[in-house]
DNA sequence: GACATATATTTGCCTTGACAAATATCTTTC
DNA sequence: GAAAGATATTTGTCAAGGCAAATATATGTC
């Protein structure tokens, strides 16, 4: 009955039941947020995916407005308010009313904040990435980063 | 201050605030799961992507338990549940009693939902993994899914 | 065969993120 | 400079998914 069902797929191509772009980014990506994660957790460290994201790019761009912040780490701004409590409840960043724009919050890592990147939410991220192109040569694993960008952007621009 | 707080990266590598892999796969995935609920949304098809691929599933796989079909979609078996009920509710699907396990349900496609499969959902699907790797080469389609695919395998065995 | 253990499904609870409305504050236009 | 529109943040609401408990049924052990 398979035999019916399954129409005839040119034998050179992949089997018709390969996982495909969008089920693959899927599995990769959610392995991935669980290593780090996890690793993290061993570290005793309770970060989130998305908090150590946040925490990476508040310490790659220094003083940010929360809408900056939630733009860079793809995030809605109602679910970045709510982040931004936790993460300050834990006293890794603080937010100051903005010099010269009253709406606007700067946002910028503690001084725990920064030592927590540095000491253990980089390392952890470093270490499961490097875990997970460690079967790719350096050169595979720089056409892989391309690759993703060349489709990020193609879906973007276009569509 | 900028320049103290980065430090001096080998130039031959990717710039320091370069997406990692982590964060570009949130991206695209993200992108490629919103294009394609908007281009079946375009279709008059309203469907998630999750349900988009539990459908893909199902046709594929024909009959089969709740359980079997959660692992293959990787979806929690209390979420898989709820998204049976709404698929069953659009007519997509049937759960009936396995013949050798009362515990068991077989799950399988009716008519109506082999024929928004054949006629809607994988037609919107392939027309935006196609678009999404238009800038690629067939060779470089087939590397970037080796490549996703050797990633998720070491995650999976090693760490 | 009774009992302990394992598995399938469902349900309740909780957290997260998207979306929309509310509020406060700029910015532009006239 | 007042009104209209744009932007930043917060809050409420909702749907989705993970986890754990509840229930029903199989399976393995003695």
């Amino acid at each position: 009955m398979n035999d019916i069902t399954r129409p005839a797929t040119p034998s050179l191509g992949r089997p018709s039941d390969a996982p495909t772009l969008g089920m693959l980014l899927n599995m990769v990506r959610s392995e991935m947020v669980r290593t780090i994660e996890a690793e993290m957790s061993s570290q005793g460290l309770d970060l989130s995916f998305t908090q150590y994201l946040i925490i990476k790019k508040a310490q790659q761009l220094g003083a940010v407005s929360a809408t900056e912040l939630a733009r860079a780490v793809e995030l809605d701004g109602g679910a970045m308010t709510r982040q931004l409590d936790q993460l300050e409840r834990k006293g890794f960043l603080r937010r100051s009313p903005h010099a010269q724009d009253r709406r606007t919050l700067s946002i910028e890592l503690t001084e725990a904040g920064h030592a927590v990147w540095q000491n253990t939410a980089s390392v952890c991220g470093q270490r499961v990435t490097n875990a997970a192109q460690a079967s790719l040569s350096h050169a595979e694993q720089a056409q892989l980063l391309d690759y993703l960008e060349r489709v990020l952007h193609t879906l973007r621009d276009k569509t």
